[in-house]
DNA sequence: AGTTAATCATACCATTAGGTACAATATTAA
DNA sequence: TTAATATTGTACCTAATGGTATGATTAACT
């Protein structure tokens, strides 16, 4: 990091506390929703600063994205990794450590990417913020994947078959979670979902339930 | 329903057609999103019209909503109680009815309910449009508990002993496909999630997994 | 046909949206 | 102390927001 000294006044605010505020308007608000004027007041710095600081509006949203998932997301991690851990506790210890972000009363509940990703088909999205919102998306379920297809107890038990299926389960009872957290159900609550999504994952879920008169196992 | 005749110009427009393109709107940019503009002009009438009909845009919400669930919720009913089938069918088939609807390229894809719940917490929802949304999010896991405590085929499986568990976690899955098929994921897809999530409830889900030192098996 | 009454289209209102010009104010280099 | 530079606060810009007043149209009832 290169710091250029240069004569002038000085800035009054910290960028990365200025930023944070602006991710929990996001969070709450979403793209569309978060007005200037919103933003400006919770970063506490006026239309001026915020455009000579950070741009303009898309700018500042992908600033706050990217501290999001920074800040936000990449915390989680520690608990999938941890060693001498059956896989089954540590999946469940980092989807229980995000649902605990996500129904925190210290934040915006839920989840700020899947508010923001739910935005994008109303087209009101500029097109860099979109492309960078689509982009994050296949991050958590390409961990999973990679979990599935190289942790020895995952292979030993035959999860790697279905690495994306799998992967795919538990990435969308994520994304319930959040809308669940959103509407202040409770961690304690969702952990018997998580519980029992993880228990469908590692039970097999082969034997396919027949719908109507055809029978859907393949995944594309 | 009481038909008033009453003299003067008729109606250019029907009401169920403006309400439904109304629908369509709400359902892909949500409440907060969807401009008044956005509206009329898919409604295909005038601000006017609009106002002198529905009253405001907080009053057509609240029709255009109660129009989605009586059009596009219940439909899916039926399959949840046809006869001679198994439980774990009926619910397959009644989720992916619902998913199905989620993935549609004839319409928005997602759940309306899903973006309009999550613009609550940002503030902008008018008090009367809120109420509605929170009120019905009680329905369909209501549903399901009525379902597993009343159901032979559940309450011999002992599915009845975990009905407000179960239920939540098949709600959760339904809002997470809604997400996911927001961002595109096929129904195809999306059908090994809700067999993965039936396939949980069905093997029994009591066997908890540790949280660190902690083991969280209640819900509240 | 003429009266009555409801709907329509246009234009408009006040407010808020995202975004800037500009002068006042701090700060450093000289 | 002064010149140079960067940040700040105020005021402003244009476009879009939700919502209306108004007068022209159109249809039913007498």
């Amino acid at each position: 990091m290169v710091i250029i000294v240069v004569s002038g006044r000085k800035r009054k605010f910290d960028e990365q506390t200025a930023l944070h505020a602006a991710m929990e308007v996001f969070w709450a608000k979403g793209f569309v929703g978060a007005s200037l004027a919103d933003l400006t007041k919770s970063m506490n710095i006026n239309k001026p600063s915020m455009y000579s600081t950070f741009g303009n509006k898309e700018a500042l949203f992908i600033k706050a994205t990217q501290y999001y998932i920074e800040n936000k997301m990449k915390v989680h991690l520690d608990a999938l990794f941890t060693p001498d851990t059956p896989l089954k506790t540590r999946l469940k210890n980092y989807m229980m450590s995000i649902v605990g972000m996500q129904c925190s009363t210290e934040q915006p509940k839920g989840c700020y990417l899947v508010l923001c990703q739910s935005e994008i088909a109303g087209g009101d999205i500029p097109e860099e913020a979109s492309k960078l919102l689509i982009d994050i998306d296949v991050l958590p379920k390409t961990l999973f994947v990679d979990l599935f297809t190289t942790d020895k107890e995952a292979i030993s038990l035959g999860l790697h078959h279905h690495a994306q299926g799998n992967s795919l389960s538990l990435y969308t009872a994520l994304k319930g979670c959040a809308a669940m957290a959103r509407s202040k159900v409770s961690s304690t609550e969702l952990a018997f979902v998580i519980d029992t999504i993880l228990a469908g994952v590692f039970a097999g879920n082969n034997e396919q339930t027949k719908v109507g008169t055809i029978t859907t196992n393949t995944i594309q």
